[in-house]
DNA sequence: ATTCTATATGCGCAATGACGCATATAGCAA
DNA sequence: TTGCTATATGCGTCATTGCGCATATAGAAT
């Protein structure tokens, strides 16, 4: 990377000055996850997940997929490297605060709870193809 | 780390979300700087400079030392290690950018002036004790 | 005291942003 | 078609933010 324009910058730092976007980019650190996991795991509206979800997408920090109703959002993963290693060195910070380490805790049970519904009901759960 | 508030972290990070302060975060990376040094570098009106300094120094990011009519101001070396770390990532790509580039060019040009100057008076430049 | 210099700030304005409510859209099923 | 579910969005409101102009403050010098 030599040139890069500082508007672009200052979006993404944007993006990334709200806390609900803060927590949802935490989720996203890890995995792919669909709306309704982030609703479940940050307990807040759908319609404030989906609005902070555009913002991040707008920026260029995420990139969704749909997959019948439900929409996958993941990192982007063709942000540079440079960013990629802005996130993870600010990640350090995000997970310590109460908030993130509570939404990973509450999506890492809703997920388990998924998964048990899944085997249970043969295949009926978001995640089937 | 272990406890950090999020209203602590979206501070700082939307203290980070403006081109102007980006640029001044960037000069100060390497060194200490009185204001008049930064708005040389940045070419921008003094009260914006001073206004977004005020933003940073209230978000924790800087700290100010009076020196006669000079105020310099650094990072703030209490800063918690993430952070820093943090800091330095983010710095990898402001540095890309064509304004934090041109600023530090302009920086330099300035300092090296100053520096001529104080030798060739007899130490009459800012930076003297 | 006055004056000069470096820096900070009060005020008004225009733009932006986050929210809640409600509704719209998109895909699936029957 | 109708209905259901997951997600997105138009609108109004309130709060925040960045800017420019002008002025205020603080320290040094005379």
């Amino acid at each position: 990377m030599t040139h890069i324009a500082i508007e672009k910058v200052t979006k993404i730092q944007q993006a990334l000055s709200d806390p609900t976007r803060i927590r949802i980019i935490s989720m996203l650190m890890g995995q792919e996850l669909c709306v309704c996991e982030i609703v479940e795991a940050l307990e807040e509206p759908q319609y404030k997940i989906s609005r902070h979800l555009t913002v991040l997408k707008n920026a260029g920090l995420v990139r969704d997929r749909r997959q019948g109703l439900f929409m996958h959002y993941c990192l982007n993963p063709d942000i540079e490297p440079e960013w990629k290693a802005a996130l993870s060195a600010l990640f350090e910070v995000w997970k310590n605060t109460d908030e993130v380490s509570k939404d990973l805790k509450r999506l890492n049970i809703f997920q388990v709870k998924l998964e048990n519904y899944k085997s249970c009901c043969n295949n009926q759960g978001e995640k089937q193809v």
